[in-house]
Order: C-alpha cells, then sequence, then structure tokens
DNA sequence: TATATAAATGATAATATTTTTCATTTAGAA
DNA sequence: TTCTAAATGAAAAATATTATCATTTATATA
C-alpha cells in the first residue's frame, strides 16, 4: 500500500470511520491518479473493480475524505452556476462575501512571476487563471459581533 | 436606463439578438445587484415583475451573456463537483490541463501582500482564497501539434 | 404602417445529478 | 464468536439542466 494511502485510511480510521472494501476501493482510486474526478467518473472506475458498488457510496465517501480534508475540489472547466455582471470589460476578480453574496471587483493580480515559475517549473503551458478572495463585507461583519 | 444596462442592450444588438422584455428584465436584474446570483435565484427575481417567465429563458439569456463575456462566473462556495486527492496537506493550490484534467499541486502562492491591500481598500475581512492555474500539460502540448 | 420571417418564448418532457429513505449487511469492539 | 452501530445498495425523491415543439413576437423591409 502506497504511504500516501495509509494516510488516508489512518485519518478515516482515526475519525471513528470504519473501513469497508468500498471505502478502500475508492481511496486506492483517487490516490493512483493525477487526474481529478467527478463523483461519476470515479464511480466508472471502481465499478470496473467492485460492480456491486452503489453510485451513493461514492457519494457518501467523497463527502467524509472532503470533511476530513482528505480531498481537494477543482473548479477549472467546471460550473458553480453562480453569475454576476461583467462590470470592468477588462481582467480582473472577484472578492466575495460568504455570507451575502456580495461581490467586489479588483483589478491588477499580476501572477506573472509566479505564472512563469510555474511554466518553467512543469512544462506546462498556461493560458488562463482563476482567482477569488473569499471573506466577509463590512455589513456582515458587524451584524456578526 | 442605466449606462452600464445600455452597454449590455447594445452587445446583445450587435451579435443580431432580439431585444425581449424577457432579456431586458434579465439583464436589468443582473446589473441591479451585487450579488451573484444562480439562474434560479434570477428567475425567482424575474419573476416577481414579470410572473409569466419561464426558466429557460433565464438559462438560455445566461448562456448568451456568458458567450458574449458579459457576466462573469464565481466559484466560491459553490461546488463543480470534481475532486483530487490532497497530497502536500498543507496549503497548496492546482494547476490544471484544461484537456485531459491532470493536476499538478504546486505551493508558495504568497498573496498576502494583494490580500492586505484588499483588505484595505474594500473593508473585507478576508479568510481564504483560490486560485487556480489552467493550460495545457506536455503531453496535451505534444498532442496538439 | 402593414407584412413577412426568423428568432425567441414557455409548456412539457427528457436527462442528469444529488439526496433521502429504509431494509439488509457488515466492520470492528467486546 | 457475538453484538451493535455504522455502512451499504436499491429505490424513490428532489434538484438542476437541457431538448422538443407549437405558438408568439421583434425587427427588417416593402
Ligand atoms: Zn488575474
Ligand atoms: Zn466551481
Ligand atoms: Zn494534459
Ligand atoms: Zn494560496
Amino acid at each position: 500500500m502506497k504511504l500516501i494511502e495509509r494516510e488516508v485510511v489512518t485519518a478515516l480510521r482515526r475519525h471513528g470511520y470504519k473501513l469497508t472494501p468500498q471505502r478502500r476501493l475508492v481511496i486506492q482510486t483517487v490516490v493512483s491518479t493525477q487526474n481529478h474526478l467527478t463523483p461519476i467518473a470515479l464511480y466508472e472506475r471502481v465499478h470496473q473493480v467492485y460492480p456491486n458498488i452503489g453510485l451513493v457510496t461514492i457519494y457518501r465517501t467523497l463527502e467524509i475524505l472532503a470533511k476530513l480534508k482528505l480531498i481537494c475540489e477543482v473548479h477549472a472547466g467546471g460550473s458553480c452556476g453562480s453569475y454576476l455582471l461583467k462590470r470592468p470589460l477588462e481582467h480582473h476578480h472577484h472578492l466575495i462575501c460568504s455570507e451575502c453574496g456580495a461581490v467586489v471587483d479588483f483589478t491588477g493580480c499580476d501572477l506573472s512571476q509566479l505564472e512563469q515559475r510555474l511554466s518553467l517549473e512543469t512544462g506546462f503551458e498556461i493560458n488562463d487563471h482563476l482567482l477569488e478572495f473569499i471573506g466577509l463585507c463590512q455589513a456582515c461583519q458587524k451584524e456578526a459581533t
């Protein structure tokens, strides 16, 4: 068993979750791919070796792994289905209030240095980036007191 | 009519889309809120003043506005439903191949200066950030030739 | 202004995704 | 080995999104 796999398994155990063969397989699959996977893509892979598994089990296992912060969510390419007027038409990003959903735009991200470093280190041809800051707007800060 | 609203309307016209009362209302609503909205939240608002509107019209209008790049998508708080093992448990981000979904992790984002600037400028209390780079991995670059 | 026409709408159905419910099975403690 | 709470999977329900199609309408043009 890979070291990282053992770590995930141990974390599950430590939090009192049982280690079922289904969960083992989900973990094995997640550990052994470099790609991000949707619940359904994951289901299809696990299903190959364990045809009896239910899609719900995938959802439930992902839920636990997310709660224990053992997996990350990827946004690029997908859609969270929430939209906003593009106020400055130029390149900009958002500062978002997690409480009320208010959005403030900002320009001047300057990630070019980081981008160049990553390009060199990984060989990726970088085309775009996604940057958001999450916090509380002034109004929601006051309400929280 | 607000200046920005007129700009959106003009852009629609310029691309040959008809200006229906339904579209006007969707645009008005998007223009007049600082919050990001889901299709359904938008539907509920427009529905108040135009009870006959269909949810499909909201979807279709958003689709057009997105294609013309007149709206932005927001990810914070939502879920794109794609997951990945958290390989370094420390704070890190992702470099994602838009072609094959391969993900490379990187650390050292250093956004603290930008974060501080935004905090001062907007009064937000910033708690988190979302950062992803999107591009083509080496393998997919070769395939593209 | 009246007319023609392609585009847009909304009702409905279809598809896709995610969550609930519940009877049965099972991992792990004792 | 036995017991019990947790986990599973089938099925249904709830949500979200997209497709189909008859009807309506915005706009170009006569
Ligand atoms: Zn940027
Ligand atoms: Zn997202
Ligand atoms: Zn790739
Ligand atoms: Zn960071």
